[in-house]
DNA sequence: ACGTGACTTCAGAATTTTCTGAAAATTCGG
DNA sequence: CCGAATTTTCAGAAAATTCTGAAGTCACGT
């Protein structure tokens, strides 16, 4: 428990990933600061210094995370700088910015498959491709209904009775 | 209809989204080639000569592409060179593929709860993260086999009525 | 209004990724 | 087994990405 090498390390090991995920560097290292800082709300200066990476980078990072729907700027606090924290629906914003990934992919089987004839054998392949990615995209809206309904559900749960310590 | 430059233009697009969904660049357009070749198989030396690169890159992407599973090598044809072909459950495999980064996400997130108070706001915003996580883990293998009743009813339809075009 | 601190932008540097070319290894037919 | 064709490997080149540093812009507080 609480350890902070430990806390570094699993951040830094989750900006890996959400690199691998399509995330830039940077912007993957700035989110992960989002989800580990022990504040409600961080600045970019503090970024800036968790991380050691000049302003400009920072910068670039929040920027792209703001239009993605990651994070948001926090109502002004009276002071200079901008506060920004990680929203809420942060991670089923994230999931929901690859549907556009799937999007794209039927739009290029259905290019292919306009683009050939029925007895090529690409027309069979690009036909299942879009099978697939039809089915996908069919199946993502009711997946993240289930998803709101379950998480609004624990949500109601920790209101009722106030469990001290759950650990699923 | 059948314009091979519009074939070439929609491998290229695909190529491109699939290097946004993590596979390397040359692997994209190897596997794009696997999707719009008119033959059943292709050779690695058809490939190199269809992207004009190098027979090295080629051999990477194709190596890649096996591991994936997305494409399989074909049991000998007599020639001397290996012939490969897309596998029927690629874009599922590819799918599922993306499990892994979703396993280790929620690896992540459970390494920052363990290292973290439970008054720690990042203790919040990591249970949160796991939570999602956890459900989607969940709902997957149910996703998955959805899809295969769906194409085997559509694979059946296909046997019993010969529908001539169905577009869809 | 003005000064100051914070944020943004951008050119160039540094790093990382990706590809080529050639040599080594493998494999199949003879 | 030998030889030709193909594939694999790998060092170094090329290309793409990413970061820094500094200058410019903006906005707050006085």
């Amino acid at each position: 428990m609480n350890d902070k090498r430990e806390q570094w390390q699993a951040a830094e090991q989750l900006a890996l990933v959400l690199t691998e995920g399509g995330l830039q560097r940077m912007a993957a290292r700035t989110l992960a600061v989002f989800l580990f800082t022990d504040q409600e709300s961080v600045t970019a200066g503090e970024i800036a210094e968790r991380l050691e990476a000049s302003a400009g980078a920072v910068s670039g990072a929040v920027k792209s995370l703001l239009t993605v729907g990651l994070i948001e700027r926090l109502p002004a606090p009276g002071s200079r700088r901008e506060h920004y924290r990680l929203r809420d629906d942060a991670w089923a914003t994230l999931f929901t910015s690859q549907n556009t990934v799937i999007q794209t992919m039927l739009q290029a089987a259905r290019a292919g498959i306009d683009s050939t004839e029925a007895d090529d054998p690409a027309h069979r392949r690009l036909t299942q491709m879009r099978d697939f990615y039809e089915f996908l995209l069919g199946e993502l809206p009711a997946l993240l209904q289930r998803w709101h309904q379950h998480s609004s559900k624990e949500a109601k749960r920790w209101r009722l009775d106030s469990h001290p310590s759950t650990g699923h």
